[in-house]
DNA sequence: TGTACATCAGTGAACGCGCGTTCACTGATGTAC
DNA sequence: TGTACATCAGTGAACGCGCGTTCACTGATGTAC
């Protein structure tokens, strides 16, 4: 053979690692196959060589990108005890770093509005993630001790995705770093409080 | 004049109304001028007698559509005191209603990860739509003695964009139910809660 | 060792379709004289 | 009062471009004999 054993295999995650940036960098219907074929070297036949469709790949990308960001926001907490850790997570993800690189950031942030013109099997992807990301919170809020953790990740949750996606859409910079320091400062202090009276 | 003093000014209005909905419906990339012509019985060539380019039409709707909600809005407040005002806020925007029709809803969540890829015009138009969303919430807050309104408000508008993006964005009904509730209970409660201690 | 054939990742021209935009034209009505 | 012309919202064919997808082909290497 021409090539490695193997080569096929690493052309693929090339594919799939460039598809990873570019999907949340500009959207599904910006990822556009012959773009993301230069960009690997290669020219846009030998994409269906890969990938039964766009489709396929914007799938396959997606639980791509969710393993990706959680192995990193798991790095983030690792080894920290539980309170500490969602500190360091709301940081983490509250950061103007996170706003000012929608490439290796939260897909949610990246993606929301546009998931409801996507496929099923990419909707299913979805949900997995954002289930994951609840979980992730959720575990740490019990082992601190917090009440009703389940709900208090979701509220978390919402607040940060909420944030970051303001600060992303607006446009001028003073506006963009307050919505994510109130609402970090907030999340904190939510964090640390007593828990409300009822 | 084959046409009424006004007709043109009143197909001019007809298609802003038909591409608010469309707007947030299906996206800037989904508004379709020729489907938004027809939408308003005429044709496609007509467009650009009403509107310079699609970009135009983009930017003029997205004012409308701020507007628009923000009129619905002061509608729900309208003469409560300001924390039940907020309280009616909240759940109005954090409702089944407004998380299942996008094309009458908040124009930041139905349009969000597409604002990057807008042009300048049409990202001012939407940092105005944001700050009158946190006055309007900021406003209620310190007429409700609550300290540092400006800061709370912001932490709000975070959490309840999040959840009703996440809600939106999510395919299974049982988790867009319970993330629109979880968050609309924790944002009650802490407005009906003692301050934080620091 | 040499020859014919199979394999297969990748190539690049071509197709079909959707969409924004342009432009010559229509046709009902108003206006000038 | 009648005739010629201007107005102007709207029409619909056409253009150009981008993009997903298909497909016959390439060419380097492995395999059979």
């Amino acid at each position: 053979m021409r090539y490695t054993d193997t080569h096929k295999e690493e052309t693929h995650k090339k594919l799939l690692a460039i598809a990873a940036g570019a999907l949340r960098q500009k959207g599904p219907e910006g990822l556009v196959v012959a773009d993301l074929m230069k960009s690997a070297g290669l020219t846009h036949g030998g994409f269906y060589a890969h990938f039964k469709s766009k489709d396929a790949l914007l799938t396959e990308t997606l639980g791509e990108i969710f393993a990706r960001v959680g192995r990193r926001w798991d790095r983030v907490m690792d080894g920290l005890p539980p309170l500490e850790a969602l500190d360091a997570y709301i940081d983490f993800y509250l950061s103007p770093q996170h706003r000012d690189h929608p490439e290796s950031g939260c897909p949610v942030v990246a993606l929301n509005s546009d998931l409801p013109r996507q496929s099923r099997a990419f909707r299913k992807a979805f949900d997995a993630g954002v289930a994951a990301m609840r979980a992730r919170i959720a575990q740490r809020a019990e082992e601190a001790g917090l009440s009703t953790p389940d709900d208090l990740a979701q509220a978390i949750l919402s607040s940060m995705v909420g944030a970051v996606v303001l600060a992303r859409s607006v446009c001028d910079a003073a506006m963009s770093d307050d919505i994510l320091s109130s609402t970090r400062r907030d999340i904190h202090a939510r964090l640390h409080a007593p828990a409300p009276s009822r």
